[in-house]
DNA sequence: CGTAAATATGGACGCGTGTAAAAGAGGGAG
DNA sequence: CTCCCTCTTTTACACGCGTCCATATTTACG
């Protein structure tokens, strides 16, 4: 492309501060530091400057302005899938709290892939990321590689956490808590309920798991957990809920069983199972079936019937994430035990249990 | 952080290809070929490279990298919303296949506001990112910044298009051939479709609406159009779909009419007005109550009942969109005018209509 | 109006890497 | 053994901008 002809709005395109500065005439350091802070020039120099911008067309190069510099104002964020509304509600948090701190995200995903997972963080340590947020893949993660990202570069785990990463800030939502008010608010109003579990690949669904069970043994109750094998290579999560479910109410089983389902993705193939039995799954009707979740899942109040689940508070884990995250870029040696911070989840009381 | 000290890994910390060319004894202009192609070095030296990384941590500087070369290898693309999976899928799809291509994405996303899309657009040029593919905001996207980053690099809009800009390539969908689908088939097994659209924001949305009510003049049918205004402040897709039946529904209107809605998203939140009157949706029950979607959302083999859709074909818009923009990379001279390319839609027949 | 202090500016150097051109090494033919 | 050719390495400069420091300019005050 020619870079040196005028665009189409007609302004001449200059492509380095050097010539900017002859255009104008001014210095180019005192076009460094207009563009760093106006500022830092004087007003006359300033005035100079933003008329003789408005004339031609230039922006500073992204690269030699970020290769120099002391801090690149950037944070990169590494989360494991984009087709799923809880990360895009998180990324979402997270990119407007760094937005209001004044840092720029870049976003990878790992697309469930470690090795995708592992070059992002490696992208992000040659391009000096100011801090790096992560919220892991899973069991399939690639654990020396963190441990490099936390030697090079300030660096906080979101949403989930490898049990043997004790030494990293972390924020997330209290499972034992939220796991345990879902638990405890199904045996109130039904009967003692099962948990519809995924395969243990993801950590947040094993510390739920953990959580039901010890929520049950509290209360009482004999912990029953189904859905933690594989069926008909359904791995995504809706279709995963659905398939075990299917396979239970087809036996007769479960029919009046209160099921607390690992998240909602499940829950949603779990109230369809449901509708194809004929089960209309809420208080009291038929028999008593009740369907829960976890994570309110924005479609959740479409569902029908509204899917009863607990809620995770992602906007305050978001802005506590890179809150953390910030401050340990700007005083580093502050702290060098482990931050962890857990929000609380809260029930969304629906009509599906 | 102090940047010179072993790592967790034990491996020492380098920082520069010079003190890497020391520690290993090669060259530095031969470190950087070599991380350019391996096969640009003679082979014994390449085994003496590969060898010393082994021992040593050390990553190139993607800034200094980037500054100075031709190519960046990479590709921006915008998006103007994270929490729809229609926009998940079609990133994803981008992703990959860029992957694949030897590119590597920047993602933003404009959350809505055409400010942070003006942003993100020269955040591009100043990162002299290869190429640039948009999926637009809509009626507020600032058109003259499209024609800043047009004349200044490889450009292809994705999913949507502002009518004005008749010379940008743009790969996406065949709103007139998949609407009227849609609307053909509703005609043929029920009774004459209306339309529950959006308030007129959206490119997409109004190409549907005049598609529609293209079929039905077609068909000899009158064309009726509901759900242009917005009510309640609901401009959440699926709120705004369950507001303007209900709204109809209590007054017993439409309940047996053929609904077919803007997009997936304001379906769901049909259907759930549907339930929540007591209606079922589908073929002939309840006096012919049918509703149908665009898009073929993830979740609409989950809804209750399954929603009935037209499958936008995301997969090939997205290889489409990158193979395109590639094209536009490579030869930049070769086709000043404008490529359009539009995927027709399929019919998914489900329970819902 | 003059002088010292405060502030703004410009020259020079450095950041970590790519790359063209010059120097070197290696190998075969005479 | 010498010469020449080819492949490889090295030398030297470039990329666009941040930043230190000396110098020019303005401001404050008497």
């Amino acid at each position: 492309m020619d870079r040196s002809k005028p665009d189409k709005t007609g302004k001449p395109r200059i492509d380095t501060m050097e010539h900017l500065s002859a255009a104008i005439g001014v210095s180019r350091p005192t076009l460094s530091r207009y563009f760093l802070d106006p500022k830092r020039v004087s007003r006359t120099s300033r005035e100079r400057i933003e008329q003789g911008l408005e004339q031609v067309e230039y922006v500073p190069n992204f690269f030699a302005t970020r290769m120099n510099r002391a801090s690149t104002g950037m944070i990169g964020v590494i989360i494991p899938y984009l087709n799923d509304l809880f990360f895009s509600r998180l990324l979402e948090a997270i990119e407007l709290a760094a937005m209001d701190a004044g840092y720029s995200v870049i976003t990878k995903c790992s697309h469930s892939d470690p090795a995708i997972e592992a070059r992002a963080a490696e992208t992000f340590m040659s391009m000096n990321v100011d801090g790096a947020l992560v919220a892991p893949l899973g069991n399939h993660s690639d654990l020396t590689m963190y441990e490099r990202l936390r030697s090079r570069l300030p660096f906080v785990l979101v949403d989930s956490r490898p049990e043997v990463m004790t030494e990293v800030d972390f924020i997330g939502t209290d499972h034992m808590q939220s796991t345990g008010l879902a638990t405890e608010y199904l045996a109130r109003v039904g009967g003692p309920p099962i948990f519809l579990a995924m395969p243990r690949v993801n950590f947040n669904a094993m510390s739920r798991e953990r959580a039901y069970v010890a929520k049950m043994e509290e209360l009482g109750l004999e912990p029953e957990i189904i859905g933690t094998e594989l069926i008909n290579d359904s791995w995504h999560f809706e279709a995963h809920g659905q398939a075990v479910l299917d396979a239970e109410f087809s036996n007769g089983r479960l029919t009046d069983r209160s099921i607390l389902c690992v998240n909602d993705r499940v829950a949603i193939g779990a109230l369809k199972a449901a509708a194809a039995h004929g089960l209309e799954p809420g208080a009291m009707r038929k028999g008593g079936l009740r369907i829960a979740g976890h994570d309110d899942y924005p479609l959740c109040p479409f569902m029908t019937p509204s899917l009863t689940t607990v809620a995770q508070n992602v906007d305050a884990i978001g802005q506590a994430a890179v809150t953390r995250l910030i401050e340990n870029i700007r005083g580093e040696k502050s702290s060098p035990e482990q931050t962890v911070k857990l929000f609380e989840g809260v029930m969304k009381m629906r009509n599906s249990a």
